[in-house]
DNA sequence: GGGGATTCTCAGGGGATTCACAGAAAGGGG
DNA sequence: CCCCTTTCTGTGAATCCCCTGAGAATCCCC
């Protein structure tokens, strides 16, 4: 995975976080390295930042296809920015997340994108379980059993990070740069908010799948 | 499936969005080229650009069809061109779309050309079906149970692109990039006054089948 | 060219969602 | 068993998202 962004805080932090998800990555600042690593490196996919110091991040795009005509890219924009543009590019089958983006937001994004780019092999399962409980993430249906739940969207982003990384202590801090926008600036409690709403909403009444490890963070594991 | 433009841009929007659809597409940039590709590569059907650097688009549909007499070709013509022109040619069951064009629009007439062409690649019937909802993309027929559902164009777009993803989220932007043509630069609420035109359709006074997940988009499903 | 259909913008309103704050409850160490 | 820390949760305000009516602009067919 080939992340392309001058900033460098955010290239290492979208670094870090993709390593996390077991991908093998390699970030470049301009355009010039990004094509040049493109050629020699051959990624999987690429996120490309559609400002970049030395040329339009659509000029890197179109000589990013000539080499590697495949290959899926998920651009990174600024929100009011030239959106009109983006949406014609990225219609093709590529996709972009607006800044400020959540990490959730662009795992969620490249995943699709590497599913629809392998669309043949990987029959995607896009369906996460955990004991009784399942998160479509197409549909975005929840289910306990036999209950369906419904859930917000913020909720429902906290509940697939969780479910992703089932019986694993998740720190707030952890969970917070995760699932809100990494230039949230409120209060962190907000993180034991959600997880009471949710609790409430998957746990109530039910053999509790949602466990606090008191000065460490929270899991989700099945029930029993 | 061979594309001929010599907007590169344009090219890779349709390689991407065709091979997302499941075909094998490779692209030329003019006539030469493109006769090329046809003699070796021999495709199924051909999109072609009637604007090219080298040659007019009508000579090389003639020569194409001294090489390929039987293969579609889908013509991707300005807006106020030489449309009668064009019009003359489609006759032998050939179609045209025009520029600004939408994806949609395009795999659908590709999909008919193909079917049409009894080509095998194209098995799918041309009636979507949910529910008690059913689409005929050949007659553009739309009915809820008994009664006929009129739709003006851009309504069935969007209901087909909702109809082809059942059960599944789609997001505004994405509903925007494959439902309006590429160059749309407007409101993004347009979706929702469409969904609205649609609910008022279809789902009055029934169950509906069109749901909104808040934060996330819109799906169709059956009722129930 | 005329008239109806269609597409799209704008803006108001309503309800859902997000979040801060603060007090209550629960846990843990001495 | 007490006290301090951490976590939980009720309340309410601000905000955001979505729906829809009205009307302007445009298209299209006759």
């Amino acid at each position: 995975m080939l992340v392309v962004d001058d900033e460098s805080s955010l290239a290492d932090l979208l670094s870090l976080a993709l390593r996390y998800e077991g991908w093998d990555i390699r970030a470049e600042g301009d355009g010039a390295g990004a094509l040049r690593c493109a050629r020699q490196w051959r990624p999987d996919a690429v996120l490309l930042d559609v400002m970049l110091p030395d040329m339009d991040g659509l000029a890197v795009l179109a000589r990013l296809r000539r080499e590697l005509p495949d290959v899926p890219v998920l651009f990174l924009t600024a929100k009011d920015s030239v959106e009109d543009r983006i949406a014609g590019l990225t219609a093709g089958g590529d996709d972009y997340v607006t800044k400020p983006f959540s990490l959730e937001e662009v795992v969620a994004r490249l995943r699709g994108l590497l599913r629809r780019a392998g669309a043949a092999a990987a029959k995607s399962a896009s369906v996460l379980t955990v004991g009784d409980l399942t998160l479509d993430e197409d549909s975005r249906e929840v289910r306990r059993g036999e209950d369906d739940i419904r859930l917000t969207a913020t909720e429902f982003e906290l509940l697939r990070y969780l479910m992703r990384n089932p019986r694993r202590v998740l720190s707030k801090t952890q969970i917070l740069d995760r699932v809100w926008s990494y230039d949230f600036g409120g209060q962190a409690n907000v993180v034991e908010l959600y997880i009471s709403y949710l609790r409430r909403k998957i746990d109530a009444g039910r053999e509790p799948m949602i466990h606090t490890r008191r000065g460490a963070g929270y899991l989700i594991k099945a029930a029993g």
